[in-house]
DNA sequence: GAAGTTTTTGATAATGTTTGCCGACACCAT
DNA sequence: ATGGTGTCGGCAAACATTATCAAAAACTTC
């Protein structure tokens, strides 16, 4: 199931001298399986359904894995925990969050990345990396 | 000295049935003549320089306090704690982050703006807030 | 301006997320 | 089996921020 990501994951582990054990293919499956946008502890309740054993501390190390190896993107809404998201095979997008209900609506507008490049070539930036959330209520909560 | 902000203030707090205080007084001050983007525990060692006796509990309710009165604005770059600029008589902006040097350069795009507006419409959500973080190196340490 | 009421203060404990630590454990090659 | 390396789970520690609470200050009313 879902073996492109999981040989993904093997070969930044092998590439890493590190090893592919049965709670880091829980924490991969669980978070394939799982909708976007997921917390650490969300995930740890989600994994230890099906293998109780699994401590909290190894749901954190591999999603710092799954981070590094690019499977996923880590999200901060300001919330106070930190989001994760599927990143194999999807192209970036930034967030509208609805304060009201949770609800994250992903899009992409290539003009606002355009005009981003833009400024920050303007004012000698090299851009790494940037965000765009934008707040507020969704149609069903208005 | 800027009595404009300092009436600000006394507005939010009389509107309230707060009190104004000598320690709300003091941090306001610090704030003010403070270079932007600084956080609570910076503003609380320059506020105790003047003022030994005022505790850091007071500085994070009075940077409550300046961002209610829509004084200061709250801002989180995700590196674990938060931060707050001037708000009065400021436009909104945007910001981008040297991830070398610290280095903040402030900036502002209308299609940018105009952009967003149009994307959340189109989605049948209303904006209530957003934020823009451009994360890079500038020209400095490039 | 004194008494009474309400809010604020400072010190410290508590919170909540994330990381560090450590002895026990699994895996692989010899 | 044995040794070596990396991982695990449980818990302690780190960190910024918030809650708690008795004492102090600020405002109100007379």
């Amino acid at each position: 199931m879902s073996s492109k990501e999981l040989q993904v994951l093997e070969d930044y582990i092998q590439q890493n001298n590190l090893k592919i054990t049965r709670q880091r293919r829980a924490v991969l499956n669980a978070f394939l399986e799982c909708e976007k946008h997921v917390s650490a502890e969300e995930l740890y309740r989600i994994v230890t359904q099906k293998d109780p054993k699994i401590g909290l501390a190894t749901v954190y190390r591999t999603l710092s894995l799954l981070t590094h190896s690019q499977l996923a993107s880590e999200l901060d809404f300001g919330d106070g925990q930190k989001r994760y998201e599927h990143r194999y095979m999807h192209s970036h997008h930034d967030h509208m969050i609805c304060t009201e209900c949770g609800k994250i609506i992903e899009f992409n507008h290539p003009l606002i990345e355009k005009f981003q490049e833009e400024v920050a070539s303007r004012n000698g930036f090299t851009i790494t990396s940037h965000k765009l959330d934008i707040f507020g209520l969704c149609s069903e909560c208005r």
